[in-house]
DNA sequence: TCTGATTGTGCAACCGGTTGTATCATTCGA
DNA sequence: TCGAATGATACAACCGGTTGCACAATCAGA
């Protein structure tokens, strides 16, 4: 057994609150016996008792995460790269982390939360894939606890962080356009989370802001995932008219995206240009390189849980928080090839 | 505030300690006190404190875990898939899953897992990347806290569970020279990780089963990163005879690899097969398909949490535990080009 | 010498559960 | 009718900290 206060007391023949203060710096002790007691403290190997601390004071000290691992965050590098820096962000403000990894979306999920917060183990929480009208954030302003959402919240009093997903998808397509593709497929998320609607809207508002249409048949919803990404790019290809360009509304899903055109004998970007959205350091891996939106995968972590200590402390009305993000272009775009161009018209 | 145990008892006029053991089971209450007793715990959205049942019992329910975040793990899938299996198992058992994430690999390692096994604020461990004399298993043996590793620990004592490095390895090397292959390279991982020399050893041992030598030339460490398998394959391309194919000890470095080959303009597999390590999903999505050999990552998650689990309930002694592994050739492997051949001999 | 700060420490309650043991009211056998 | 066995519940200690308040000791000023 590690010792405890009352451990350090006894040897001392001190009371066990006065060790307590000591070791906490408070004024009230004096000097001298601070520094017994720390000596002492540090030669026993003394180690306050997390648990017994969070009953007492009511904190645990202790952020929360719930990463829904089907179908989406498992095959997905960004949650990882999240994970790690709000993680480290944490640590370094002296807080620990808490996983709940459910492994479904709907009520496993809202169930995974509610056992995280309800029983108090948390000071607050970090919530991904918010959806339009997402039970799991009414739960939560329910028990009161503190949290914050990675992606847009449309509630004003919850506060979220998100990259510019609008903007970001804008200047991707906007960039297709510049180089003169006119058949713009879109690849997006699973409709019901936000994030998937912001990206879809920069791509109807960069095409529309081109006067050019939108083709039905080359809309595809997709769910995060490289199948996903794959089922859609075939379901595209299959449709008919074969686009000039897709933009694809997460790198994971480009993908899958990519490795159907090759297998339909298109190429990359000659026949289609492919962009995707993350910028995960595997989109620099693959062949031809992604070109894809950075986002400041690590800031949105660090920022994250800046913005939640914040809320538990108390301290001010939510924060709505939008990081910019950075198209970064590739080889996996260029201009469209005339002849393709002029067999699609034929 | 969420009701306690003891609101219960006013409303019912019970003992907290009737209203506890109510909830518990206890064959000692009268059968029309639980039900009142339920219905009411029910009705008022009673939520155990988790805190309070922790120091009373001095079990938290928590499994901990460090996954190092810097330089390997971030950028590796295989963490996020195994993570999000063992939390997911974990859950299961009603346990939860303590994360934490510090960013270096020395001392701040250490001290990370001090950190989470010294307060007591979790019942065991998954300790991950285990080194030759690892300083982290000595500072949790002598702490006394129930660990399992993944991969392969030197002392018996230790639970560890792994896949099977060393055969994985052979078989996939042992293609390669089924194949024709003779000049074989080899993208280790950090040599002090206990994974790296198993994996090392079965491409050694097939290689000199087969009679053939192995050119100090064509081995080089990694760090389990892409960009550490580009630069190791880079240097192994430098170095001279360029191999005609190269076994590289993780998928993430071999997708640096298969970079820095198409870089130097060798095609693949055309003029140098490539096999990594792991499985992961993305091995499937590049091009061409990277051979490798697959791990059953999520039943390694799931396992772990089992072997850990027997071992906090202190039952049994410790348990090593080796899955197979399954070489999964594609189309990043073929036979050696012999015009190749022909002109590196020359 | 007495009063009143000032300083350093101890006492005891509290956080919200669990659990060993005592108490009380029945019911049963003799 | 009495004592013992049984069943249901209450009491109180405990887990290991934190914290409000009381109290003792020291010291300066009157």
């Amino acid at each position: 057994m590690s010792p405890t206060l009352q451990d350090i007391a006894d040897v001392l023949k001190l009371s066990k609150s006065t060790v307590s203060r000591a070791l906490s710096g408070d004024p009230r002790v004096a000097e001298s016996t601070r520094v017994r007691v720390s000596s002492l403290a540090q030669h026993m190997g003394y180690r306050p008792n997390a648990t017994a601390r969070a009953l007492a004071t009511r904190r645990t000290n202790t952020i929360g995460l719930v990463v829904p691992w089907a179908p989406r965050s498992l095959s997905d590098p960004f949650y990882l790269e999240f994970l790690g820096a709000a993680g480290d962000a944490a640590m370094r403000s002296g807080y620990s982390l808490f996983l709940s990894a459910p492994d479904g979306d709907g009520a496993g999920a809202v169930r995974a939360h509610a056992e995280l917060a309800d029983p108090r183990r948390i000071d607050g929480m970090i919530l991904t894939e918010p959806k339009a009208n997402d039970e799991r954030i009414a739960l939560l302003h329910g028990i009161g606890l503190p949290f914050v959402v990675l992606g847009v919240a449309s509630d004003p009093e919850v506060s979220w962080i998100s990259g510019d997903n609008t903007a970001g998808a804008f200047d991707a397509v906007d960039h297709l356009i510049s180089l003169g593709h006119t058949r713009i497929a879109c690849i997006t998320g699973p409709p019901d989370q936000t994030a998937s609607k912001a990206r879809f809207e920069g791509y109807r508002s960069a095409m529309s802001g081109a006067g050019l249409p939108i083709d039905r048949n080359t809309i595809e919803a997709g769910d995060f995932t490289q199948p996903g990404g794959h089922t859609a790019m075939r379901a595209i290809i299959d449709s008919g008219r074969a686009p000039s360009a897709v933009f694809v509304c997460n790198d994971v899903m480009a993908f899958g995206a990519m490795r159907a055109l090759r297998e339909a004998g298109l190429a990359i970007p000659a026949d289609v240009s492919v962009v995707g959205f993350d910028g995960i350091a595997m989109a620099e891996y693959v062949d031809p390189p992604l070109a894809t939106v950075n986002q400041p995968i690590q800031e949105l972590g660090r920022m994250a849980v800046q913005i939640l200590i914040e809320q538990m402390s108390g301290e001010g009305g939510p924060a709505h928080c939008v990081l910019p993000v950075q198209y970064r272009p590739s080889n996996s775009v260029g201009p469209p090839r005339t002849r393709a161009e002029a067999i699609n018209r034929g």
